[in-house]
DNA sequence: CATCGATACATCGGAGCCGAGGTATCTCGG
DNA sequence: CCGAGATACCTCGGCTCCGATGTATCGATG
């Protein structure tokens, strides 16, 4: 998850590890902020991959920065992530809304509607939070006020998303059509 | 995460490990499914922790079924991680919703709105996604519909969970007051 | 009566992530 | 001119998790 937010991001320019530090904080942090022990490992792990590579930018700043590029492994390995997404990034929404903020990076209408259906037939497996034996339990049957709240929210997110995928798969749909 | 819904789920009843992979998986499968090699390491860690108890079950199934009890040390456990949670069961959705769902096993209304209250300042804290340098940016700012819909995802879950969580407060206070 | 699928438990390697800690420089207020 | 705080990078230990793989039994299907 982190891995492809770099990427992405690099897409978008090159930036130092203290920068990507705040865009992934900013796009991520609202739910998980990323510890430097998370992300400058990655960072190096992706260099090591040959994905991005570093510069030492002299001056200017008060500690040495070492501006990140993406190279041409990197781009590739984006669109890989992002055309063929892994299982766990389209069912985890952390990972799913991360992949989300990068889609625009796959220049293919026809790739992209390709990718929301993939989550859509995800989300439309109907899914019962809770069982009484075999059979599944309904909002109203568990008295508890926690539990009706979960299965509210979590279904208010799902018609959210849903009337979006929806809207964008057919206007993604017109725009790769004849 | 997957401790914290082991402890809730044995809080309602013993149950082989079998049973709990369905429970699970039910309850965090929607978004995240859990593995074999995730769970069964998890129930021998906490077996060893003195959590649970494990008893051997006679005939009945095909295969062997150990039982699984949780004992007094992981009741005291389980009231622990609910009044008290980890920062991260506050901020990230998949371990937030699996705490809600056994919120009720914390027999205290002022307990259970104290946890509520950390929730929702963490939910009010203002987040911007996207940032051109250090401006956060507008929905409306970037073209692509894929920032867009993300940003207005984000925001009808947002703010059904503020609206249920100001509600269930309330009542909460209602309960304990005086 | 043999095979297949479901039930049920388990182990292993590898990976990502967290939290805490550490280093060094620059800027600004007192 | 001194110290606090921001900037910037990095390492380490420990933990949880995933995916693959393995074992064994029962019931149903053909």
């Amino acid at each position: 998850m982190l891995e492809l937010a770099i990427l992405g991001f690099l897409k978008e320019g090159p930036a130092h590890g203290y920068e990507l530090r705040t865009k992934v904080a900013a796009l991520t942090g609202h739910v998980r902020p990323v510890a430097d022990g998370t992300l400058y490992p990655a960072i190096k792990r992706m260099a090591g991959a040959g994905w991005i590579t570093r510069r030492d930018e002299p001056g200017a700043a008060a500690a040495p920065r070492r501006v990140l590029y993406l190279a041409e492994a990197g781009e590739r390995e984006l669109e890989r992530r992002l055309r063929d997404p892994d299982p766990l990034d389209l069912s985890d929404e952390n990972r799913w809304f991360t992949l989300l903020a990068f889609l625009r990076h796959l220049d293919d209408p026809a790739a992209q509607a390709g990718v929301l259906r993939r989550r859509l037939a995800f989300l439309e497996q109907p899914a019962s939070f809770f069982y009484d034996g075999d059979r599944p339990m309904r909002a109203e049957e568990f008295g508890d006020p926690f539990r009706q709240g979960l299965l509210s929210i979590a279904r208010a997110t799902s018609r959210a998303e849903l009337a979006w995928l929806h809207a964008t798969i057919d206007s993604l749909d017109r725009a790769a059509g004849p």
